[in-house]
DNA sequence: CCGGAGACCTGATAGC
DNA sequence: TGCTATCAGGTCTCCG
């Protein structure tokens, strides 16, 4: 579910959170991404501590605290972070609870890919999770020109390029087709054969893409909602993603669904030149 | 270095 | 109704 608009769209409704006192800590004891557990003795810890900031740095979100530790969260493809009343029902497959007062911050993920962990603040780096993250892919820095340096020194397609985390952090399956088919772009065409023009406009699409689905409030296909459970609409706007056989918005042409790293992809086979 | 396939999980949906 | 197969926003690892 959750690319960077979608945690982007989670970060900023935590905004009440920040001040909370965490007051107790529960977990489920099952592991999450690579059977990892949140670390349910270093989360005690945290009793006391208060939240201070919500950061996020492509799909990863960071609570800092003022006891110099944050919480390191990824929502995986079902996770979810909620901040509900102590007297809400825990949803299914509830994993970490933190008591903020009358509130509670709750983690839940179905399919466990996700991730929720605590890192030595100042030393987010030295996470395995985050030490290979390329810059935010809403980063002013990564320009075209940055862009098409990177590009130059990989021989990979162009949907791969957009989706690796080292490159830029925080496009995923939806919006590398999204950025893609607005670039004009193909999937497959090799990152070597970009050019000044093209860069300039893959980065600007990128860019677009991105902000349009954060101004919608995220995508929901069928899990994603933000902290107060309230689901995005950008389904709604999407161009290509999930739209095989009807037509481009563009041209008309009808939008090919093909699989690439085992991954659906959607172009227009017509206005995406290769 | 790169792509493909498979792994990790559960739930929704389609088809018979 | 119930069974099976397929698919899903992510990441990681093995293999050729």
């Amino acid at each position: 579910m959750p690319e960077l608009p979608e945690v982007e769209t989670v970060r900023r409704t935590l905004a009440p959170a920040v001040g909370g006192r965490i007051s107790s800590v529960w977990t489920s004891g099952m592991g999450l991404h690579m059977a990892r557990k949140p670390p349910a003795a270093r989360l005690r810890k945290l009793v006391g501590a208060t939240i201070t900031a919500v950061r996020r740095h492509g799909k990863y979100l960071l609570l800092d605290t003022d006891h110099a530790m944050s919480l390191l969260i990824h929502l995986g493809m079902t996770g979810r972070v909620r901040i509900q009343a102590k007297a809400e029902p825990r949803a299914s497959h509830t994993h970490v609870v933190l008591g903020l007062g009358e509130r509670e911050l709750r983690f839940s993920d179905a399919r466990r890919f996700g991730q929720f962990d605590v890192v030595v603040r100042g030393q987010e780096r030295e996470h395995p999770a985050l030490a290979l993250l390329g810059p935010d892919a809403l980063d002013d820095a990564l320009d075209a020109g940055a862009l098409l340096a990177t590009a130059r020194t990989k021989r990979t397609t162009l949907k791969a390029f957009v989706l690796d985390q080292s490159v830029m952090a925080g496009v995923g399956n939806i919006y590398a087709s999204e950025a893609l088919w607005r670039a004009k772009l193909r999937p497959t065409t090799r990152t070597h054969k970009l050019t000044a023009v093209t860069a300039k406009r893959l980065a600007a699409a990128i860019r677009e893409v991105l902000e349009r689905a954060l101004d919608n409030g995220g995508t929901t296909l069928s899990d994603f909602v933000d902290a107060d459970g309230t689901a995005g609409e950008n389904a709604d706007y999407l161009w290509v993603y999930g739209r095989s056989g009807e037509p481009c918005l563009r041209c008309k042409t009808p939008i090919k669904r093909s699989v690439l790293q085992g991954r659906a992809t959607f172009y227009c086979p017509t206005c995406q030149t290769p």
